[in-house]
DNA sequence: ATTATATAGGACTGAATAGGTCCTATATCA
DNA sequence: TGATATAGGACCTATTCAGTCCTATATAAT
């Protein structure tokens, strides 16, 4: 049969969103590992760990060598959550549907999946809409009308 | 630190969904575990698991004894996926942070985590707002107006 | 060149969770 | 009383998650 997931916020994206935040507060600076560590109290192994994968979903920049490090490869208002979800979890798809067709029209199985669907595109517009720049804003999502989640339309 | 799970659609959420929107086309019926089993091809152990949790969650009745077997508690339209959901995985719940204040203030843990909530009571509130009657609907949720997912008010 | 300091890219382990099964008890109807 | 159904567990296995570690490579300073 399918199966969806539609959010999954892990342990470990929450010690990357916090990573990000202290980055995305000083955009400039280069940040070393050990530095992100100390600061997030993620202990180090994971927060390198952490690191390589934003770094390979393009997330961050990555410097190597002596006094390297990693910054963020765009400004935070052009970072996703989702993307940050992403990046740790790997993607949320939505896997095919494999029910052969008789079963499928007999349980209705395809018709609920696809509602399923809709609502996991409802969550994904949520995602996609807030950003990092919102994760570390001191107000909340609500209030920021430009940003408030908006009335899907038919498509 | 802290936790949070804001959806996640399991298999066996999946499979519930489908069961109940097989007894939703017929509310009336009082279905067995084994018809209900056979209807959605999900194996009869398992089924009966799912809905000892639907009954113990009040989404479902059962009646006990020969020639019994389980009912909708509830019309469709008022059985929110969430309601689902929870009853088969357990609250969504956020977890409290744990974190310290001092270090709480040092890395804005608490702040970001106060904007991942608030992203969870987003995608609340559609769960919400979805019921099984829209699961069962041949329509798409976009489609009614009346269940468009609206802007959400300051609070 | 050499050394120290970083990241790159894996492999690997233990813990937690999910998926699935089974057993015994209890309620109801014929 | 026997057949049929749910109630409520215990239980096992497979998968996923969290976390660590090791070796290779790139860079800067000496």
């Amino acid at each position: 049969m399918c199966g969806v997931r539609m959010v999954r916020l892990s342990k470990l994206t929450d010690y990357a969103s916090v990573i990000l935040a202290q980055m995305a507060r000083q955009p400039d600076v280069l940040w070393s590992a050990g530095q992100l560590s100390e600061d997030s109290s993620v202990p180090k192994p994971t927060c390198i760990k952490l690191l390589k994968l934003l770094v390979k979903s393009g997330v961050l920049n990555s410097t190597q060598g002596a006094r390297g490090g990693y910054s963020l490869a765009r400004p935070p208002s052009q970072i996703p959550v989702k993307t940050i979800i992403e990046a740790i979890e790997g993607p949320t798809a939505i896997t095919e549907c494999g029910t052969d067709e008789t079963l499928c029209r007999l349980t209705d199985h395809c018709s609920v999946m696809s509602r399923w669907r809709e609502l996991g595109d409802q969550v994904d517009h949520i995602l996609t809409k807030t950003t990092l720049e919102d994760l570390i804003s001191p107000h909340t999502l609500y209030a920021r009308s430009d940003r408030r989640i908006e009335t899907l339309e038919v498509h």
